[in-house]
DNA sequence: GCGATGTGCAACTCTGTGGTTGCACACACC
DNA sequence: GGTGTGTGCAACCACAGAGTTGCACATCGC
């Protein structure tokens, strides 16, 4: 592999590709919640809301803290700039092979 | 919404999201390549790669171009590194909220 | 103690989509 | 003209996963 970290890249991806998933997490970026506050904030069941979270967790992207009877979840930022970074690098690449093509090729086509 | 780019960011998402389509972009942004050709690396058969194809161009992660009788593909960083500038922006308000609320809650729990 | 609220587990439905096969058509090449 | 290779379209299958409902259990507050 170019690019070590491929692995694992898909999985970031779907976690963050549903709608739903994807907007509770940013709503966990302004504020702390439990499942069940976010339960009332969004058009969906509390089941569901947990589900999400669970994918959020195992990706890293969320944190939980048992708080009393109830255990809130606040984003975490880490995993995300990772990504962002690992992106930005891959993504360098492609424009600088481009750019040697381009280069190469000026008045070809 | 706090972050404009919200819309159209799961959508980005979801097409990076499969396995062999991140695999054929990965292929892709190392030297053009025809579908045809594509399905002959791959484990999958060519309309399965077409499909892939066409997600990954209505997201603006590759470029068709004709050539003679065949259609070949390229990888295009630009979206791939906006979405690593947005990514970044959005983590960084999440580890800079953190901050504050450390910051407000020393000593706390 | 009792009611309200929060979580956990399980079964079920249903849509989206990754993948396949089959056939038709367009060229290019000899 | 025929053969090989590339693309396009359509029908179909199978599985993942987003969402639901229902019930059990824990715990906080009064």
């Amino acid at each position: 592999m170019t690019h070590p970290s491929s692995r694992g890249l898909t999985e970031m991806f779907s976690a963050l590709a549903d709608e739903t998933r994807w907007a509770i997490l940013v709503r966990l970026g302004e504020g702390a919640a439990s499942a069940s506050a976010l339960a009332r904030e969004f058009p969906v069941s509390r089941q569901a809301i947990v589900k999400h979270l669970e994918v959020l967790r195992a990706a890293g992207l969320v944190e939980a803290e048992q708080r009393g009877r109830e255990i809130v979840y606040r984003a975490l930022g880490g995993r995300l700039s990772a990504l962002a970074r690992d992106l930005d690098r891959i993504a360098g690449d492609w424009q600088h092979q481009l750019g040697q093509i381009k280069r190469l090729a000026e008045g070809r086509n």
